[in-house]
Order: structure tokens, then sequence, then C-alpha cells
DNA sequence: CACCCTCGAGTTCA
DNA sequence: CTCGAGGGTG
């Protein structure tokens, strides 16, 4: 898919396939000659999941492509609504909502109110009442025609057989949203993971019944097909309301239909066509209608003007919208005078005289192309999903990680299925479930590879009952080996420049037969130029991945001190490791353009001989020894010899180390590769100690400005980069906690700061900038200008101002 | 036995 | 930055 599309292009082409595919649906149900071909038909359907899938915001709930199996389905009997249920016209901005009003005032040629109401992420029902009667209740269909769900909307909470009040026509079609709220849906998943433990328990006694013997496993499969986790709430809702509900006839299945029906909700927004209204205005309408008893969504306003209706759209796209009961997809903006609809009019499928405001989606779905797994630097093996490039929340997003394979299995996704995808907490990628009714047969299961992908040794669990699996070969397996040096290079730990993500693949990549790669770190500090100048990669042909040639022959380049862009790969993602040395991908990536920078990374290596003590701990690698623990431990016993001579209870004695952290020191040091990487690291040059320390247990010296103050820094602080801030308040005797609570003394922050101020905030800390910070870590907590005095009284918080 | 904290992993962005 | 797991502390 290289096509360059601009949104407005794709919008347009959407707009002509849906219109033409609502066409052709609507001649075949009229049961009129055949105007087009199936093959036809499903280009149409296809190049129009296409663009929606380029441009998600394309992606309505009216779309032709989110009904299921070409519209209005077989297994339903259609309803012809009496007025067609028209679509609303988006808008994506502001600016084109404000363009959409300015023009709805020049028409009016009045001052208009607009009626503003969440638009509810759910399914469009059309309820049909005779007499106060409920005749019938149908989907939305192609907006002529709907699927007939009278069956299954009686169990729904809110709706009613017979209207209550007075006053309602004799024949009227009330329009409203049937959905899933975010509580009810978290619910309810979790009651089908009751009803697939009652499956599989009955399955078990009628096993037993017939003195058969009862494969547990495959109970378990059969009950998570039977009873699917939910993917979203809203194909949540659409599932449950598209049950047979009448035909199930055993227990169980019944009894998770209607619960998934008896979670659903309505709110209903709209009276077809009603020629004389008893009120003037469309906020009236729903004050009537609530009259007869049914629910009206508690989340619209009338707003005096564009501006204010502006106002509102602002206000649920951020921080409100999370706080709703149900997932809102957008802003309906209605003219509220009703006399003025009439004025406006409509187009063929639109009325004029209302809106939709389309938030960025949240949740998107995209495919599922594989999943592969990897390997990090402790040797768990993670199986992550590879989809098809998708935006969502403001980024493309590609990849996401599955955990492990009982998170696979509970999710349900199947290779090649389209999946919903979110960013959870806006930031990390995380697939919810697949889109089961998409399914077309050709999907297939992820099975848990059993060896190590990258050096084949059999993975297994480290403990028993452990889910994560782990690659035992921790010596050598590449993955592992370049996962310890990248961390060893990272900012936590020796801080090496080129000594990155690229650096250490280029350095312990078995690639070039030649010259022996790093086997383990135990070599990092012993590396030349000499040597590293042998180092050489295939330079491959970004498009077509073939070896580059040139007049002496195949390219070769130099690694690793040679800077080396990287390219995503999906060629490379089906091959086994192996194949993928062979062929010079690195992981799932190829080296693109190679070019100089070697003296660099040596200098580095020189530098890191002597940095601190503790940064030189991190980069061992040890199991639970991170920053803060070398911290420690350093301080307390100054060089690593003494580490590796102390006791358990020693170990245990300094602040911040127990048993465990303990044990694992002592277990680490007994090993011989382990002792090889200290034994070699030190004949190269590397101090492991602290110039002048005492010797073991002199306790540090616990002065500065901030001793027995915890300090968090958050955001950027002028003047201080992230690393420099916690340095700054360690150096002042402080302690620079991660996270903060309410043992937290101060917390700094600046631009950028999120969630701990947010809770800083809320526990009511001492809140301090750049500059208070400053005074505080060079003159301690008594040079900040004092606190002005809590208002007692009104308003929370003071206003905070620099 | 509660907290509260750190570790470790994963992800994408500027 | 967030989460879960599992550590340490009071």
């Amino acid at each position: 898919m290289t096509e360059e599309l601009s949104l407005e292009q794709a919008r347009d082409e959407a707009e002509g396939l849906t219109t033409r595919i609502l066409e052709l649906r609507a001649a075949y149900y009229d049961r009129d000659a055949q105007v087009a071909s199936d093959e036809e038909y499903d280009a149409l359907v296809l190049r129009l999941e296409e663009l929606e899938r380029l441009f998600p915001e394309l992606q309505s709930q009216d779309s032709p492509t989110q009904t299921v199996g070409g519209g209005v389905s077989e297994l339903f009997d259609p309803v012809v609504h009496a007025e067609a249920m028209l679509s609303l016209d988006n808008v994506f901005s502001e600016e084109e909502f404000l363009d959409w009003a300015t023009k709805v005032e020049r028409d009016s040629g009045r001052k208009v109110a607009f009626l503003c109401e969440l638009k509810i992420d759910g399914l469009a029902i059309n309820l049909r009442y005779e007499r106060g009667l409920l005749v019938s209740a149908a989907t939305r269909g192609n907006g002529q025609v709907g699927d007939d769900v009278t069956a299954n909307i009686r169990y729904v909470p809110g709706i009613l057989e017979r209207l209550e009040g007075e006053g309602h026509p004799e024949i009227v079609e009330i329009r409203g949203e049937i959905f899933l709220a975010k509580a009810a849906f978290e619910r309810l998943n979790e009651g089908l993971a009751g009803f697939r433990e009652r499956y599989v328990a009955r399955a078990e006694e009628r096993a037993a019944a017939k003195g058969r013997p009862f494969d547990r496993e495959k109970s378990e499969d059969a009950a998570k097909r039977r009873f699917p986790a939910l993917a979203n709430p809203r194909n949540a809702a659409s599932g449950g309301l598209r049950q047979q509900i009448e035909k199930k006839d055993d227990e169980l299945d019944r009894e998770a239909g209607l619960a998934r029906l008896e979670s659903l909700s309505l709110y209903v927004h709209g009276i077809g066509a009603w020629p004389d209204p008893p009120v003037a205005a469309q906020s009236e309408v729903y004050g009537l209608i609530s009259g007869w008893g049914l629910p009206t969504s508690p989340y619209f306003r009338v707003e005096p003007d564009a501006g204010a209706a502006a106002e509102f759209i602002r206000t649920y796209g951020g921080e409100q919208r999370h706080s709703v009961e149900h997932e809102i997809d957008g802003v309906v903006v209605k003219v509220d005078e009703l006399a003025l609809h009439e004025e406006l009019g409509a187009t063929s499928r639109a009325p004029r005289w209302a809106t939709a405001y389309k938030y960025p989606p949240e949740q998107v779905n995209t495919k599922l192309l594989d999943i592969v797994v990897s390997v990090g630097r402790t040797g768990r093996a993670t199986p992550f999903a590879i989809m098809e490039k998708v935006r969502v929340a403001g980024s493309e997003v590609r990849q996401a990680t599955l955990h492990n394979q009982d998170v696979v299995k509970v999710k349900g996704v199947l290779i090649g299925d389209t999946v919903v995808l979110r960013k959870a907490g806006d930031v990390i990628p995380e697939v919810l479930g697949p889109v089961a009714e998409l399914r077309d047969g050709s999907e297939r299961e992820f099975v848990m590879p059993t060896d190590c992908p990258e050096c084949g040794t059999p993975l297994r669990p480290m403990k028993e009952g452990d889910i994560d699996l782990r690659c035992p070969n921790a010596q050598s397996c590449p993955a592992q080996v370049r996962g310890r040096v990248e961390h060893i290079g990272s900012r936590g730990g020796l801080d090496i420049e080129g000594l990155g993500e690229v650096g250490a693949a280029a350095l312990t990549q078995p690639e070039v037969p030649e010259v022996p790669p790093l086997m383990t770190e135990a070599r990092l500090f012993e590396l030349t130029a000499e040597e590293l100048l042998e180092i050489e990669v295939i330079v491959r042909d970004a498009e077509t991945g073939l070896e580059k040639e040139d007049e002496d022959g195949v390219v070769r380049r130099r690694m690793p001190f040679q800077k080396v862009r990287l390219e995503y790969a999906p060629e490379a993602v089906d091959l086994t490791a192996a194949e993928r040395r062979k062929q010079g991908f690195r992981k799932d990536f190829r080296v693109v353009e190679p070019s100089a920078q070697l003296v660099k990374l040596l200098a580095e290596l020189e530098k890191a001989k002597t940095k601190d003590l503790w940064r030189q701990l991190v980069s061992l690698n040890i199991r639970h020894v991170g920053p803060v623990a070398s911290r420690a431990l350093a301080q307390y016993f100054g060089s690593l010899e003494a580490i590796r001579a102390a006791t358990r209870d020693e170990l245990a004695a300094v602040d911040g180390v127990g048993g465990i952290i303990a044990d694992a020191l002592i277990e680490w040091f007994a090993v011989d590769w382990h002792q090889e990487i200290v034994e070699r690291w030190t004949a190269a040059g590397v101090r492991f100690a602290i110039p002048g320390h005492p010797g073991p247990g002199a306790a540090a010296a616990a002065g500065g400005v901030l001793a027995g103050l915890t300090v968090v820094a958050t955001g950027s602080l002028e003047g201080y980069t992230r690393e420099g801030a916690q340095e700054a308040i360690i150096a002042a005797g402080g302690k620079a906690a991660s996270s903060v609570s309410k043992k937290t003394d101060f917390v700094a922050w600046g631009p950028g700061a999120g969630s701990k101020l947010a809770k800083a905030e809320a526990l009511g800390l001492r809140l301090i900038e750049a500059a208070e910070f400053r005074i505080l870590v060079e003159q301690g907590p008594d040079a900040l200008p004092p606190l002005p005095e809590p208002e007692p009284e009104p308003d929370g918080e003071p206003a905070e101002e620099a």
C-alpha cells in the first residue's frame, strides 16, 4: 500500500463507495434484478475496508463494512423502517464544525441554539410503538431496512413494552442507541469467565456419568470458543443483540445469552416522522420521551451559540471522555429549534440540521499479521503481535506485546484475525481481542515454540508452575547476550554512547563467520580497533532484499563503529533465526545504510572503566540488583571485591537489601562464567571500587542538606537532565524515589509531568518547580520560600503561579 | 500483614 | 510511563 492519499480524498472516495454499496444492497433486498455482480460488490466493500484501515477516522458504525455478511443478515427478519434512519454528516475538526455552524446560521437567517449530546459508541436502534405498545425493534441496517431484534430487545433493561404517560402518537418510531456501559462490560466479561468454569465442570460431570475419560484442556478450549471473552463494549453490544436467543435450548447458552442482553443499556435520542409535535425544540422532545418512561441520556446540553458548542466538544474530547459511563465516539450537534429542521431540510443521506463531530478513535481495528516470539536479556520468551500499521490515539502502531502464551489464549486471538487495538493509558499499545465475526476460516492458532527462537535451546519455566517460558542458555543465547550488552550501555547502566540497540546487536551478532562475536559480555572491555575493523555486514537493497554488488562483488560494510540505520523488514519475520542471520537480517531488521564511528565507542568504553561502582554493578545484570540496590551496596561496601566476599547476613544488613537480593548476589558470584566476567573486566582495567572508601560497613556518613528527605522529580526540570536531577538529590544526601507516595517529602515538577504530579496533588504534597528545586538541593529545605498559608476555605487548590 | 517500593519489560515519540 | 510481580519495611 504505497499510495499517497489525503484524508479528504479518502473521505470523498469512501462516501462514494458507501452510497454505491448501499444502493446495491437496497436493490438486492427489493428483489430487483441484479444490478451488479457479486465480484463487483465484493470489490467495492474491499476497497472501502482498505480506506477505513488507512484512515480509521472514516470508520463509522453505519459503514457497510460494519454490518456483517452484507448488511441485513439472513438470520433475522428484515424490517422496513417507516421513515429512513438517516446517517449524519461527520466533521473531524473544530474548524470543520465551525464552518458547518456558520452555514447553518446563514441559512437560518437568525441566531441558532445548538443541542449537544454525546455520541454513544453503540448500536442504533429503531423502536416502533403502535398505540403505545412495542411492535418491533430493528437495527439500523442500511438505513431503509434493518434486522428484526424484537425478541432480544425485550430483555434489555429500560425497554418498555408499553409506553407510559399520555400524548404519544398512534404510531411512533423512537430512535435510540443500545450500548454496553464500561462497568457493565467489565462485569459481563467476569461473568463469562464463570460460564466457562461451569461449562467445564458440567463436561466433567457428564464424562464421569458416562464413565468416559475427561480431557480438561480440550474442554477448556471448547468453553473458550463457546463463551469467548469480549473484545470491547461496542462489539459486545452488537453481538449480544444479534443472538438467536429464542433458539438456545442449552441451559448455559441461554443463561449466558440472557446475561449479555441484560447487561445492555438504552438511551433514546429522537423520534421518527412526527408531523405536529406538541413542542418547539429538540431538547423538549427529550422531556417528552422521558415522560413516556424511556431513558434519555443525561449527557446533553443546549448551547446558545457555536462557540459554546465547540467548548462542549472540547470538554468531552479531553479529560471528561473517560469519566462518562459509556464509550464515546464523538458529539452530535443538532439545531435545537424544530421549526428550523423543516426549513433546513435534508440531503438524500443526512439532515442538514445536525452533524456528528467525530473524535479520533481510541480503539481501532487492524489485522493481526503474525505472532512472533522474542527473547529478552533475562531469557524470557515473549510473544508479540505484529499488526498492519494503524493509527491509534495519535501515533502509529505496528507491534504490541502479548506477554505470554496464556495471554494469547485468554485474548483468543488467531493469526489473521481482525483485532481491536487500543493504547492503555494512552501510551502502551494493547490488543484487546479478536473481532470474531470477521473471521473467514483462514485464521490459524498461535503455537508457542518449544525452543528458543534465537539459539534453539528448549524453553522451560524457571520454577514449577511458572507461566513464563525462559531460554535457559543464559551464557551464550545471542538474544540474551545482546540484551545484556545493551543494558550495560544503557543510561541506567554504564551509559556508553554507541552501545545501544544497534551497537549491541552489531557486537554480538555472530553473522560474520571469520570474526568471533562477543560470545558473552566478558570480552567487552578487551575489544580493540583492529578486531572491530574486521566486522562487516552485507548491504542489502531496501526494496528487494537482494545483496548489493559493485565492481568488486558483494558490498560489505564494516561494523559496528559504523553507524547503521536499521529498517523493519517484514519479510524477515517468517524466517528462522538461523536463516535470518544467513541472509543478513538482524532480528526483523535489515541494514540499510552504514556510515562511520569507531573511535568514539572505544573511548566511551575506556571512560566506563572508571565510572561509578554502582553503574558497574548494575552492568553485571544480577537479578534484582538495579540502580537503587546497586547504589546501596556500592556505598556500603566500597568495592566489588568486598561485596563478593560478604556473607548472606552481611549483605542483607544493607538498607534496602534483604534475603532474596543477598541470595541472588551469592548465587551470581558462584557461577563460573560470571566470575570470568569480573576477572576479565578487572584485568582490562575496570576499577570496581570507590576510591578512598574506608571499607565495608562504613555506613555512608549521613549528611547533606537533604538528609532523611525523599524527593521525586517528574517532567523536565530546567537546568537538569532526568539523571542530573536524581544525582543532585542523592549528592545532597536525599533519597531520589521513582514513584510518589505519602512518604515523599517534595515533588519537583516541570513541563511534561504526568500522573506523578496528579498523585502528588491528590496527596497534598509539597510541590516545587525547577528554581525551587535548585535551592532545595543546594541549600536545603529551610532556604525555600515559606509555603503560603493554605486557605482553610473555598475552592480547593491554590492556583499554581510562577 | 499491610503497605510502599523497586525491578523488569514493553512501546512509541520527539 | 505503566503494569504486574515480588521484594522490603514497619
